[in-house]
DNA sequence: ATATCATGCGAATAAGTATTCACATGGAGC
DNA sequence: GCTCCATGTGAATACTTATTCGCATGATAT
């Protein structure tokens, strides 16, 4: 028998666990037996702290919100230039997924997408504001003159997370060595050339 | 008991089901049992044509791969101006993907790359020839002047690669109302500004 | 016409999954 | 030290899924 804990503080070691094992072999291995296994208890014990596998899905939702959506939104507020804040959002986000590769994958998993319509629905809103805090600041880069005249702030938010979002998924795939920092600091130049 | 025919027919049915599956509900749902009844058989005569799911997962790679990755050689091949094939090639590609979402699905799902190392490895193969293929017609922009200097082909194909994917996926979620066709044209228009 | 064999199917099997339950236990408060 | 309840667990349950098997059948070659 493990050491007792308070249910806060198991919740937070079985979040942490399926993160971990999302992470490491996809949203589709998340079983119960998996997030036991890696968190060290019982399945049972699971359910003495989460209601089931949809609560879990809930948390790990609202812990990847919080943790890390939040943060654009921190850095788009602040005062530097608006070129500086895209660059820090940008690189602040490869570095999350770099760290925790479960967070992309989570988010645009088929089985959160498709099978819990409800946190689809919210994960899409926390994407949308995403985009559109990033919008933000590219409309405020353009109006300073650091970017360049005609550019769609919207459109190129969304060129610019595509770009994120797909070099996550090359680079989170086994088999080809993919060097997601290097692959990303490549990107970044090259989109420096094209919006300015 | 439906009409009896050849091994050939039905295994074309079975993939073309199966795509369909992925399409309405993705590759999680992709089972036997969905299979079957989509394709209106039985789940044991899927075993009749094909030898288990493997080779269900491997023939529908395929059909994907010859039939949608070779057009976009096909057009880089062609002898009209870089920027035209560049559009062709990305309306089309957006083409396939509203007709068919299955196929992007099924291509950078889960269960396939994490789950069958062996097709992800194939299908890794086909994205990176891809890849090089725009590469290639976009460094002929640059070259022919249609395109600025500067840009690198490699990260600018990734680049409108990304935004493609992101859209088609996007898009292909169930609840907020998306005009795949329109958000493709609205990219394009911007990617044009970004590049030129 | 009929024999044959590829094609088709219902039922059974085996493995995996989420969830529940009866019982164990250890630490916090007395 | 004792009690009690939150915490912890192995075993049981109900369901899904992939796969197999014995048997049925119908198209086709002779």
């Amino acid at each position: 028998m493990i050491q007792k804990k308070s249910t806060r503080v198991r919740k937070e070691e079985i979040v942490q666990a399926a993160l971990e094992v999302v992470g490491g072999k996809g949203v589709r291995a998340l079983t119960i037996a998996a997030i036991a296994a890696t968190a060290g208890m019982s399945e049972a014990n699971i359910y003495r702290h989460f209601g089931g596998k949809e609560e879990i899905f809930s948390a790990l939702a609202d812990f990847i919100g919080s943790s890390v959506m939040g943060k654009a939104a921190t850095i788009a507020a602040g005062s530097r230039k608006p070129l500086e804040k895209l660059e820090t959002i940008f690189f602040s986000h490869i570095a999350i997924i770099a760290e925790h590769p479960g967070i992309p994958r989570f988010v645009f998993s088929e089985d959160v997408l498709l099978g819990h319509p409800i946190l689809a629905k919210t994960l899409n809103a926390r994407i949308g504001n995403y985009m559109e805090t990033i919008a933000g600041v590219i409309d405020a880069g353009i109006h300073e003159g650091e970017l360049k005249q005609g550019i769609s702030p919207r459109e190129t938010a969304l060129t610019l997370l595509g770009m994120i979002q797909f070099t996550a998924l090359r680079c989170t795939v086994g088999g080809h060595a993919c060097d997601i920092d290097a692959e990303a600091k490549k990107l970044w130049i090259n989109f420096l050339t094209l919006v300015r």
